[in-house]
DNA sequence: CAGCGTGTTGAGGA
DNA sequence: TTCCTCAACACGCT
């Protein structure tokens, strides 16, 4: 489930994992269509011998900076997820769907059961200059993000305020959890226009923004964290959602049942007392 | 069996 | 231009 928490999840447990600096020394890709610039023979040359220097991210990217001005860079989309392992952990191998093989005997492997993730390669810092980055609005945590950047971005929009901020272009790294999340707090309901917000709602969803997505960076992000030992879901931040999943169940701040409808396609939880 | 879904793109149309 | 809906991607889950 990976939204901006979950992919900073993803990014601070291979930083600590012992994967950096490490030679790649094999690469197999069992489902070509992953590779978006590439086809499984460059794709493996293009990385054989190079090493993982450091891990960035933007929204919802993962940056992969390598040896010899070299990046990979991967989104994993729906259900994409990254795991450092030792060569020989026998694991199930379904889903599993790239494997890069490192030359002190651990492996980073990809699964993704339902293929939608991607992966680009770029010589040169070229991807500096993909529309993939370059047309992605600020993230919350970057400087610069706040409630005038925000109104300047989606004050003139008649789209939904819940649309608008899921909109890559205006904020990166919003996900539909996260959506409904910052729009509770903030105590709007998700279908009003965005030119009808005032200034302090904009104030109000940048500053709640910032501070949901660090909690949850906090905990872990929603599903990732317990993966490892569980290979099931729940990761911390599950616990602490207050309305996205909770449809019918009373709204912690003023027990009113918390209703689900669709906004522009997407699921969305609100408390239809307290957000107006 | 039908419907849904944590993400995103592209086509087609108003 | 702007923004909406729909389909597609491919699969597991309810």
């Amino acid at each position: 489930m990976p939204e901006l928490p979950e992919v900073q999840t993803v990014i601070n447990t291979l930083m600590h994992s012992g994967l950096l600096c490490q030679p790649i020394v094999d690469v197999k890709v069992y489902k070509p269509k992953l590779l978006k610039n590439s086809n499984p023979v460059n794709f493996k040359a293009f990385l054989i011998n190079e090493r993982i220097n450091n891990i960035q991210r933007k929204g919802k990217f993962l940056i992969f900076d390598l040896s010899h001005q070299k990046t990979l860079l991967v989104h994993l989309r729906m259900e994409g997820k990254l795991f450092y392992e030792t060569i020989d952990s026998t694991i199930p191998t379904t889903h599993l769907r790239i494997e890069f093989f490192f030359k002190n005997k651990h492996v980073l492997r990809y699964y993704d059961s339902r293929i939608f993730g991607t992966f680009h390669i770029y010589t040169n810092q070229a991807h500096w200059q993909d529309q993939q980055l370059t047309k992605l609005g600020l993230d919350p945590l970057e400087d610069g993000f706040n409630g005038k950047y925000l109104a300047t971005k989606v004050a003139s929009s008649n789209r939904a305020i819940k649309t608008a901020i899921l909109d890559q272009t205006n904020v990166a790294g919003i996900g539909n959890i996260y959506a409904d999340e910052i729009l509770f707090l903030s105590k709007i309901k998700p279908t009003r226009k965005a030119s009808e917000l005032s200034k302090q709602d904009f104030n109000n969803i940048a500053k709640f923004a910032k501070q949901i997505l660090l909690k949850a960076i906090k905990y872990g992000g929603t599903t990732i964290a317990t993966y490892k030992a569980d290979a099931n879901h729940s990761g911390q931040f599950q616990a602490k959602l207050l309305v996205h999943t909770k449809k019918g169940l009373p709204c912690k701040y003023c027990g009113t049942k918390i209703v689900k409808i669709k906004v522009n396609g997407r699921g969305t939880y609100y408390c239809p007392n307290c957000q107006r």
